[in-house]
DNA sequence: TATGAATGAGATTTCATTCAT
DNA sequence: AATGAATGAAATCTCATTCAT
């Protein structure tokens, strides 16, 4: 990697970090640039502008959930048992990239929103490409038949995606990572699974 | 109504347009005062400076949300059946809410956050509290007898907000409002009550 | 006195209260106004503007300073005696004065310098005038010979009158009042009458 | 000198200027860049905002003033002859520092009261200083013998400061200051030296 | 590639003053 | 005479961006 290439990624780190520390309009070019302890004219040699630099920051987050996530294939599973570990899997991941980078969360969560439109729409495509994803899983286990076929897929992907992402951000805030995460899962797949119902009551028919 | 407090609400209206459909940042006092064909320094008679009113406008958007939503008993329910009913009736009440004004939506998932430590906080403490409320719900249904013992009130109570809040958000950015609506409440309805599983498919013992 | 002149006077005492205290820049008419309980607004019925009070309130207070101290005749004293005495009683009324109304040394000193130049020129010519009423007590000293003949009239009197008005905001920020007022006295009346020199102790001939 | 510190001075000797002709509060920031043909957002890269420069600005003229005039040692003098001519070489050093620099003599006694609490303690602070320093020279004369026992030192130390200080504003202001300069030193000296008194004269005893 | 001085558009905020009621 | 809503000029300050070195 030639010294260029370094210092963009540097200017990157140092910039994604300060955007999720201080949000995007309180972060200066010179906060950025002082980070790395270099002129913050430096800054406009690798980067046409503010916006553009979070543009790309909110690009790689992305990227980076993107492949962090999305990885098996969606119609692998044939049983609802398997449906359910692939799905765990899938949500264990996504925690995973939360926790590894405690950044992710902000960023993404509080400080990227109501910026720019394009990358309000960027996100806005993000979370709809995760929906699609999830919604695959869905679609698979109804044509496989272990799951309800009157489930309407994409708002029950959608469903499950938001449920998984204030997930990853509670867990993020909370105190004790460990048993929320644990708690977190059980409900979400409890959800997905079995509903609240206990077995044995009846909802009246409608 | 005096002419001040007239005045008052009218500025409070510009703004609460003007921020949703803008921002925060992009939104210039002068935008509020000649939304308002008024002098921008008339606006300063009325408040402190430009956080104050978008903080006002936030804690007015909560309570409308609080009042319009929380108005059932949470332990009103003694079966299945009736808890479905007034689950539906509390989301719909929300989403009615969002239907009814367009902005809130925008406002509060858009452009609030990332402004102020003090109003994300704000923002934060009223989904705790939804979340509050919500696991009342869910708690009571518990000891009732008719959910699960085993579900983690807490973040089960968060994820069904979490869904709800998706749903409204996405509802109101959708083209056939209804059908949208119909969809939603069906998808969400369905994993609270009866999670995805067609009877029958079991899921590995764990 | 009819009710506009008692306005009139009422606005004038809070305006000169609030300008002694946070100086002329730092007062804003509504703070004028709202010691008197009363609409900014009026305050306009009363005045030309902000400079129209301040300049009206620095004639009173020099006229004040002229009448409390400019009432002897310079010329009643035949005497050295007579002169310290009736020197003294000058600089008695003026402290008086300052000790009665402890808002004329801060607005004086502190708060009128700077602000407009013809307010600059009303105090440098009341300070002239008073320097002029000083030495014709020195001139009459001087004719009637028991007063150095060799004194620079104008500059002696001036110099008396600097020490005169250091005594008065000094006094008038001392603890212990009466006590201070005491030494400057002291301290005045000695440089004038007869010097610092112990007797006996000689000058080099110069 | 690198290019930084020779701008900071630079904006500094225009700020000095331009406030003692116009004063702190006509004072724009504007008015100071373009002194210097400079774009006014330049100034705050030097400088935290007006209040700052000016009070730089008093500090260095109160740091010229005390390392212009102190620098004799207060007991130097043995006989009231030698101690007649450190006083006069005092007040002589302080009549060319306000000689040589026309502006100083504005912004100390015109322009920098009641601008600021912090200012005003300063420059109290630095007359508080002058005054004890003086006091040393008159306390040292009591001492040896050649002065009065019963003069009130410190009183009378800030009486002969007043009459210098007198004595350097008008003198600035007058037209013809050799001659000015010449009455105001053969004022003072004969009252701190001799009084006014005709030998031969008598006060009444008290 | 790197620096940081310089620019200047732009936004917030203040408040003296006016004037309809 | 009294009110206080309304105006709008004016000033401070910020900071993204440029560019000479």
């Amino acid at each position: 990697m030639d010294i260029a290439s370094r210092r963009r990624s540097e200017i990157i780190q140092a910039a994604y970090k300060v955007f999720s520390e201080k949000g995007y309009h309180s972060t200066r070019i010179e906060d950025i640039a002082s980070e790395l302890n270099v002129a913050h004219g430096l800054f406009y040699h690798y980067f046409q502008n503010k916006l553009d630099i979070f543009s790309q920051i909110i690009d790689e987050v992305i990227i980076r959930i993107t492949n962090g996530v999305i990885t098996d294939a969606p119609d692998a599973s044939d049983t609802l048992g398997e449906y359910g570990e692939q799905i765990q899997r899938l949500g264990e991941r996504l925690l995973d990239l939360f926790r590894d980078d405690p950044h992710i969360s902000k960023i993404l969560f509080y400080e990227a929103l109501g910026i720019d439109d394009r990358i309000n729409q960027k996100i806005q495509d993000a979370f709809d490409l995760f929906g699609q994803y999830t919604g695959m899983y869905v679609k698979n286990g109804v044509e496989k038949g272990f799951l309800r076929p009157d489930i309407p897929v994409r708002e029950t992907a959608l469903a499950i995606n938001a449920m998984t992402f204030e997930a990853a951000r509670r867990i993020a805030e909370s105190k004790d990572k460990a048993r929320a995460r644990k708690q977190w899962t059980k409900a979400i797949m409890g959800l997905m699974l079995q509903g609240m119902a206990e077995p044995g009551s009846k909802p009246i028919d409608k």
